[in-house]
DNA sequence: ACTGAAAGGGTCAAAAC
DNA sequence: GTTTTGACCCTTTCAGT
């Protein structure tokens, strides 16, 4: 993942526009305006900054892989071998797996933390069958989700705003 | 998290609708209408239906907590005690929590994998204390991510068109 | 499934505070 | 650095085909 070179220095104006947008699920500048009473042509100024830092990366859909049909969730652990130099490709072939939506590079037992959705059983053998014959994977453990209770689409939703601000201010 | 009673029903217009505004990284109907082909107003018609389908949730921005200062990413692993009923309350709480993103209740070993991203060790501290206080949880593993190559913010750029259609037709 | 037109908001730049 | 204004453009909706 890219990442600015420095972080965003925000205000509490910032922290309100943010949590406007978590909280409500809206996009308009007009209902932030509205919710936080600040001048709509002053969160339009501070939406182009957040997005100049990157901190809004784009405005797009929340795409939902669960109701458009893949509904099975694994989380997949995968132990590499040795060498040093494999990780950042093999990393990188995994996150181009059709199905995957999430690839950690972890320090520990485990080298990297997948996350997949499929729409099948047929797919679910597909995708294990291909991460075993990856080139640097070892072993892998694939653990099936009885279910999803927060699947990250909204993730400023899960910091509170006192938490913002003792984390981001001064 | 909820889901729609049934699957959408999609065809090939609507998987062109949808690659497109995964790749391009576009909600402009008039991109969308302008890459696939597909006149503008069928573009606005189908998008309509994938709304109502709940496939397309909420039109949003895509915000980074990493570029925000929330720059330690870990995947928690959650053994819970013995009790039947305690897994749904108990994954309900995690998914309260400041810092939490992402919560998995899956069968195995593991009962909940979790993942947070938070700003400093300090906010890590406190986050693996509020866990293993928590009624219900026996024990946690807590695994540092080094890197994250695929956070699944655009979950359909890792479908292949061929795979959709090989999966969601007919 | 597609068209055309009308209405409502969003966006951008210039300028004042 | 922040706010106001206004003009332009795109999206959305709806009635009609």
């Amino acid at each position: 993942m890219d990442q600015p070179d420095t972080d965003m220095d925000v205000d509490e104006k910032d922290i309100d526009i943010l949590k406007t947008i978590a909280d409500t699920e809206t996009r308009s500048p007009d209902r932030i305006s509205e919710v936080t009473g600040i001048p709509l042509s002053t969160v339009n100024y501070r939406l182009k900054q957040l997005r100049e830092a990157e901190v809004i990366r784009n405005d797009h859909y929340d795409i939902d892989l669960e109701a458009l049909g893949f509904e099975i969730t694994f989380v997949i652990q995968i132990i590499a071998g040795y060498e040093e130099d494999t990780y950042e490709p093999l990393g990188e072939k995994l996150a181009d797996i059709d199905g995957i939506t999430h690839v950690y590079f972890t320090a520990g037992d485990t080298d990297f933390f997948v996350i997949a959705q499929l729409s099948d059983p047929e797919m679910v053998e597909d995708l294990i069958t291909t991460l075993e014959r990856l080139d640097g994977v070892e072993r892998t453990i694939s653990t099936y989700t009885i279910s999803t209770l927060l699947d990250g689409h909204e993730p400023l939703q899960q910091i509170s705003r006192e938490t913002m601000r003792d984390r981001l201010l001064d």
